[in-house]
DNA sequence: AGTTTCTACGAAAACGTTTTCGGCAAATTG
DNA sequence: CAATTTGCCGAAAACGTTTTCGTAGAAACT
């Protein structure tokens, strides 16, 4: 009902003008300290607070930033958010979050949205359906308006900004070898389609693993994932083709569901069959057995993409026009999946 | 490089008005078909797309919802989002995520910078602290400036605002209902402390049901978590202390926790212990054996907040003063966990 | 010819700030 | 006493829109 108090009000109210006002409460010297006093009395007894809209529209910055993700209720996702916002919130920033919900077009017309001066910058991951048709024409238009961008995890080649990744070649070599290592030598992965690029390279990193060890790479004991959502029969399948002694999953979900499936079947875990999987979430800590997991670090993924991206909003205008891919460190965390 | 284009320079541009732009491009019968055409070609050219600060503070209205919530990295929390995020998103509006962290202090810094033009209402769901501390004045305030509110599961009385909330009572008493239906009969609840509502308020649900069969309540078979971190030996030592035969808890981490600290403990599930628990996530759903619970529609409350949100913001200013506490049914999601 | 009605456009206000500039009076200086 | 400085404040522009109002010229009427 009081209606929010402006400048203008309190101007009115205390017979003075517009620019004292503000003046006095930013306690500029301009103005007399009996005035002073009494307009900052006046501004806290009616719980004064300068109009944020107002203030963007002034200084051309908002103090927002955008988040473009696929899906919010997946762990890793919600971690990197939470990193994000941490380290955003700390520098004054807030985050403002649009789901893709994995369509290019969503994708499209959230960023069109917020590129229109809501935001100062993107945080953003690719949704599956942008990395399938490789049009990335919104993210140069963006980059075009001189907005930066800061891509993770889902990132593409060819576009000019901060990229922040996990080393899922590397990550999948050390897992591979960490089986490996254990003695086991039938070895599958269970990965997804190739274009997304996680799964691509994991399966790659898996490749490489094999073969630096002399031994032979099958496709046939690749298994690529395409709808997330109704894998658990072709996983099912998958394992009773063969009898493997260790398996690597590109997430957790796979890796549980294997974990089910192997054990229906009457394979002990770890015994027979040692499992190890992407993503550090709930699932990997509470399953039965707990699983031996490469942790994504989102949270740090996150920090590390908000502190990138507000460098860059803060430094004197694109003085330095060279981009930086980091590569977050991913952590092998042992449990009872593995032996 | 090419910087943001507005209405001033394609004024410029073109010889023409400010307004003459801004009409022509609304496709006011004011302009002639001739510059209205010359004008909208020259705007299509150079992508232009109104500044929506300008529009915001025009307008006095942002097309924004501001959402608090304890924490990100909880199912239940990502699922509300994602179900604010799908329905504010087909009605035009964006949403703008703070996180409390369960602090006190933060959620009021957090609703302090939103109110102030940011967003053009709230969706949120209190910190444990502010529970706690019963301390309700940045709500009270926000309100007072005409901007409404919409709550969530950790509600409070007291506060005049719509609210949406699971029938903690009686989802409570289903589930122990259900599991005395199995023939059980030495029951335990796993609960959070009181001044969290959803403990108290299943908990009592625990207690009525089991009256209600001429059962007796005794508080030592409610154990009362406060730390959700460290809950484990907590837990272990309460199921060691008695030999229960149905667990009901609060939320799937005890759940799965309990359930494991039961294997441990020889007793088979759901042979020698039933149990079942709030929130239908993940680790309920991929746990071993998996979990009978009580869905909580996090989606669903999330559409639903957002609905009643922007039903409000659209109404012609609080033509009714009457507010609404939506409650949601909860689901009996049978699975492994109880016979 | 004089009056009215269109047509097509521009000027200006408004939203709430911050900031630059200018000005008036009093106080200080030469 | 004249000249300058100082203290204190207000006017106005700017950010990018939309919208109301005004108006110049042309066309249409009496």
């Amino acid at each position: 009902m009081p209606q929010k108090i402006t400048l203008k009000k309190i101007a009115q109210d205390l017979k003075v003008s517009i620019s004292t006002v503000s003046k006095a409460l930013r306690d500029s010297h301009e103005i007399s300290e009996e005035t002073r006093e009494k307009i900052k009395s006046y501004a806290k007894k009616y719980n004064y607070k300068p109009n944020n809209i107002a203030l963007s529209l002034k200084n051309q910055k908002t103090k927002k930033i955008g988040i473009i993700i696929p899906e919010i209720v997946h762990h890793f996702f919600a971690t990197v958010i939470s990193g994000i916002e941490k380290v955003a919130n700390e520098k004054g920033y807030q985050v403002i979050i649009c789901l893709s919900g994995e369509s290019f077009a969503k994708e499209v017309v959230n960023m069109d949205m917020l590129a229109n001066g809501s935001i100062d910058g993107f945080i953003m991951s690719l949704s599956k359906e942008t990395m399938e048709k490789q049009d990335f024409h919104h993210l140069r238009e963006v980059l075009n308006q001189g907005m930066p961008i800061v891509m993770f995890d889902r990132v593409v080649d060819g576009i000019e900004c901060d990229k922040i990744i996990i080393d899922d070649i590397a990550a999948a070599h050390s897992a591979t070898e960490f089986l490996m290592r254990k003695g086991r030598k039938q070895l599958a992965i269970i990965s997804t389609v190739d274009y997304v690029n996680v799964g691509r390279l994991r399966t790659q990193g898996f490749k490489e693993a094999l073969e630096q060890r002399g031994m032979s790479f099958d496709e046939s004991d690749v298994l690529k994932i395409e709808d997330a959502e109704n894998c658990t029969t072709e996983i099912e399948n998958f394992l009773a083709r063969k009898e493997y002694d260790g398996v690597v999953a590109v997430n957790e979900l796979f890796a549980v569901i294997a974990s089910k499936t192997l054990k229906k079947l009457g394979r002990s875990i770890p015994g027979d069959v040692a499992i190890i999987a992407f993503t550090d979430g709930m699932l990997s800590r509470y399953a039965s057995p707990t699983l031996t997991t490469i942790g994504q670090k989102g949270e740090d993924m996150g920090g590390l993409a908000a502190t990138k991206l507000i460098e860059r909003l803060e430094s004197k205008q694109e003085e330095e026009e060279s981009y930086e891919t980091v590569i977050v460190k991913t952590s092998l965390i042992e449990r009872e999946s593995t032996p």
